[in-house]
DNA sequence: GACAATGTTACAGT
DNA sequence: CACTGTAACATTGT
């Protein structure tokens, strides 16, 4: 499911095919494009955004006029003849276009963490302490959380799914339901690698192209082969001879290995 | 029918 | 009261 790494890659490839193209519909043309957590904003002329968050099962693509598909929701005429297609099977996705003070209005855009990818050792410590200001305005992180459920919060910090959180825990050899308030100082700094390395190896990758999810071009990512936990429930762990569990944690599928991750 | 997924909201429980 | 966890919701292919 795009995480912070498929978004990532889908702005990366996107870039490049239509920046500086016109959209005819709204007669604007697109100055730049980025990713905010799990969304995408394109930038357009007039102080306008075109936004959209992929959800579940959202993809980007960009299509032939004469391609039609029953999931393509949205389409948007380019002026070099092709169509940027919004093509969602489960119809979780939002589309946001207006001013871009208005789109940033959004809820979801307004109670934003801070990026996974900015936030430092001395952030992240902060934020699993409680300490300094209310971090971000809409810090949800409480004390006894778990500390999946509070990665998986997009107040707290944005741009961090399922796969990539199960992923950021194995590596660091923490329980997904470790109390955060229980974390040393050292597991923080080892958590935070964790973090670091696992999103910057799949953005590497090119995502994790796991069910149908595909680049604008139409090419896979890499990094669903390369995942240690996510789905591989009664496989053998990666470091020792126990077998991954899985279990209901967070509302979502947890993966984990209950010998080396430390509860 | 159950399930998988995201992110928001409502609510029961501590 | 403040904080937790859980369930429900939007949807549809498997």
């Amino acid at each position: 499911m795009p995480e912070l790494p498929e978004v990532e890659t889908t702005v990366n490839k996107l870039k490049p095919l239509i920046k500086g193209k016109r959209i005819l519909e709204f007669d604007k043309k697109i100055l730049d494009l980025e990713r905010r957590g799990k969304a995408i904003l394109i930038h357009l002329t007039g102080n306008y955004f075109l936004a959209f968050h992929q959800r579940m099962s959202g993809k980007l693509l960009i299509v032939d006029r004469n391609h039609h598909d029953k999931y393509i929701r949205r389409r948007f005429q380019l002026s070099d003849g092709k169509d940027l297609a919004f093509h969602d099977v489960r119809r979780f996705g939002v589309v946001w276009y207006g001013p871009a003070k208005k789109v940033l209005e959004d809820n979801y855009f307004k109670t934003l963490g801070e990026d996974a990818l900015s936030v430092g050792l001395r952030g992240l410590k902060d934020l699993l302490k409680g300490n300094n200001p209310p971090s971000p305005p809409y810090f949800k992180g409480g004390k006894r959380e778990g500390i999946k459920s509070f990665l998986l919060n997009q107040k707290n910090i944005a741009g961090i799914g399922n796969i990539c959180a199960d992923e950021i825990l194995w590596k660091a050899k923490i329980h997904p339901e470790r109390q955060i308030s229980s974390l040393t100082d050292k597991e923080i700094k080892i958590l935070w690698r964790a973090l670091r390395s696992v999103l910057l190896l799949s953005i590497k990758l090119g995502g994790s192209s796991m069910r149908d999810w595909l680049h604008p071009g139409g090419e896979s990512g890499g990094y669903f082969e390369k995942r240690t936990v996510y789905g591989r429930e009664g496989e053998k762990c990666g470091r020792c001879e126990n077998k991954i569990l899985r279990k209901k944690i967070a509302g979502r599928s947890g993966y984990f290995c209950p010998k080396c991750q430390v509860v």
